[in-house]
DNA sequence: TATTGTTATACTCTATAACTATA
DNA sequence: TATAGTTATAGAGTATAACAATA
């Protein structure tokens, strides 16, 4: 699948309606922190994707790039190993990442068969900047709360994700389709 | 783009790796609220969508029959404006629910074009029972909070749609592609 | 014979646009 | 001429499977 929070490129329409006698439409379902959450998550993808589109980057190539900063001189497969995608999917990532000269792909000193991947100069500072927007998105999100509310809501968040068995710091969507 | 929240068909895989000693990398961005909303997000599409599937309806199908059920007797067009889908991509989702018994389609009283739809007897027991599955869904989510903690976090993640634009009730990932 | 990386193919999903019938 | 609904087409994105080189 390609999205399980993967973004549609047309967003809003005017959406005036000319018949406003319409009902209001009930959440998608019953209560709240479902919906609120399944929206929110959506959106914040989102805004993420706008975000690093500003410096030419898809979630999935920051992902990558961030995954390649941390496991510099790895092989491909390790990386596929680590992200959890198919080789292929691997392959046309790095081309396009390679072409930007972004990274660099050199040969394995032990093994032909494999690859290593490194990151350019160039590909580092992209990272860098590309955190940066990330941090400062993350701002906005928590804008008006307080420190203590952060932590607390954070807290609360993290219980949801128990209680939905998931696993932490592993996020499905950007990397898997 | 297909999902901003779309769900994958492959989901989990074994995952052990034989290679233990890479970084545990890093989360996708910088801090924690907006990993965790998106992470969040995408497991709870992913968990409503699996939910959706023991009384074989999508997410998109779900509501859509919700939205039959408040605006009985309408026109297609008025569900096209209400959710905000292609007119091609109603035809198609109601032929679905038409076809498994779900709605029906009539001829418009006074209008020849346009054809009105309706929740049949099943349709409006599947709603029903969907709609239940989505609230046990909802409990299952809450599990562990309080009232108190549950209106809390609920205030805290308004807060945080505020400051990501959000329009209340609207999902943009369910109907939108 | 198994594994790394690559290429080719096929599939799903959905939006766009063309078309029919009514207004 | 414009609108409701339908059908047909095309595009993006991604997984699967076949393949070449090396282990």
């Amino acid at each position: 699948m390609a999205n399980q929070h993967g973004e549609s490129s047309t967003s809003s329409r005017p959406a005036e309606d000319t018949k406003p006698d319409g009902p209001p439409s009930k959440a998608p379902f019953g209560h709240a922190v479902g919906f609120l959450l399944s929206q929110l998550g959506y959106v914040v993808a989102r805004t993420f994707r706008a975000a690093m589109a500003e410096v030419e980057l898809e979630p999935r190539q920051f992902a990558l790039l961030r995954a390649i900063e941390s496991a510099e001189g790895r092989s491909q497969n390790f990386l596929v190993d680590l992200l959890r995608i198919p080789a292929s999917s691997m392959v046309s990532l790095l081309d396009q990442l390679e072409q930007r000269g972004l990274v660099e792909r050199q040969a394995h000193p032990s093994d032909r068969r494999s690859r290593t991947v490194h990151l350019t100069e160039v590909g580092r500072d992209l990272v860098e900047r590309a955190g940066a927007m990330a941090a400062s998105l993350e701002s906005t999100i928590c804008r008006g709360l307080s420190e203590a509310e952060r932590e607390e809501l954070i807290e609360r968040l993290r219980l949801v994700g128990r209680n939905l068995d998931v696993v932490e710091g592993a996020h499905p969507d950007v990397m898997e389709s």
